[in-house]
DNA sequence: TGGTTACATGTCCCTAGGTACATGTCCTTT
DNA sequence: AAAGGACATGTACCTAGGGACATGTAACCA
């Protein structure tokens, strides 16, 4: 209770960072400059669609408790009820402390690779229908990020800092899109026959 | 209330099946034969590192559920309370429907995708050696997965089918490891430079 | 002027994931 | 015989994510 006179409620061990990875989007994209909620959450649909799938309940609700903790502030409010936000140079600071010294979080919750554990339970057919939408799936992927990329390299968006980032963020999306289209082309030729489960 | 007669409370819309992997992950594991909660979470600990995590708490609980629900039943009871659970007939049928008719959940929520968006806000002195430590930690995790790869190849595991269908998933982790750390090498050179965050 | 669409923010509630903590047993080693 | 470690299961609580639903405004166009 009495902890909360300033900033959010967040608990005991909000100091631990653990993911929050959310939050220091926001900031992130908000060091590009001032933005409101509706803008913050078209930019996570369009930037990060597959990467970071980003809710508006949620950013609207973060967005206030960064404003709590002073790491952005409110820039303008327009039309519409409409907010826009600026990072403050906390909030910069805090980006920056995250970036260099924030522990990395390389987990790969992929829900594809733990399917893949079980494909010994498929029907061929089953199998092979599922892989081949996989493939679709992945080719289709890495081709409109390479589009993409195309656009960034001649380009189109400008060479300012953010978007040099941009351009090596859509690359990982590209190579690992890739590698995944790859992979599932390699396993319908790997296929093992199908296997009986235990029930004892 | 009235609809929890048999089966697990799991509110309404438990039939969505939206995520849930835990659940099949699960039942998936068990459909190679019986196995207690703990060495599931063994299991998933070795086999799915980074690629799933689980703890034991939730392994535990949703055990019990797949039990209520009927798609498992206790196999045998050892001492310290060891509970070793075995799939029943309709928690194949179950595992089998999802792996053929579930939608596939595409999302990569990976981490050091985001952090790359925001490069642009480091110091050229922090991001190299954030990426050197990327690419250390991505080259290392390709080896630890190409060696378990190789020793599947020699057969140390044998061939039965959930030895082969795990080939197939340790194959895309090799992938991914290795798209990684070349993508985090191809950053290092791609480097721009650093740029001024936006406070307006 | 009426209807549709895009803009804009929010509440509520549930599931999923993660950590801390609690408890007790069996085995091995010293 | 004591101690430590691996085995084994659980409770409690918190954060994060996601969907459903609610509300209202401004712009556009037919």
């Amino acid at each position: 209770m009495s902890r909360c006179v300033l900033g959010s409620a967040r608990a005991v061990g909000a100091d631990k960072e653990a993911a929050m990875s959310l939050r220091y989007g926001l900031l992130g994209l908000l060091a590009e400059g001032p933005a409101s909620g509706y803008d913050l959450a078209r930019r996570f649909q369009e930037v990060l669609g597959q990467i970071w799938p980003a809710q508006h309940p949620k950013i609207y609700a973060e967005l206030r408790r960064l404003a709590d903790d002073g790491l952005i502030e409110v820039d303008s409010e327009g039309p519409r009820r409409r907010t826009a936000y600026r990072i403050t140079e906390s909030g910069v600071t805090e980006i920056r402390r995250w970036l260099a010294e924030g522990d990395v979080d390389h987990t790969m919750r992929l829900q594809p690779l733990l399917r893949s554990l079980f494909f010994w339970l498929m029907e061929p057919d089953d199998l092979d229908r599922h892989l081949r939408r996989e493939v679709e799936f992945y080719s289709g992927m890495a081709e409109q990020y390479s589009a993409y990329a195309e656009r960034k390299d001649r380009g189109e968006f400008g060479a300012a800092p953010p978007v040099q980032s941009m351009r090596v963020t859509i690359e990982a999306a590209v190579r690992l899109s890739q590698a995944l289209a790859d992979w599932a082309r390699w396993a319908s030729e790997h296929q093992p026959p199908a296997g009986h489960p235990s029930t004892e």
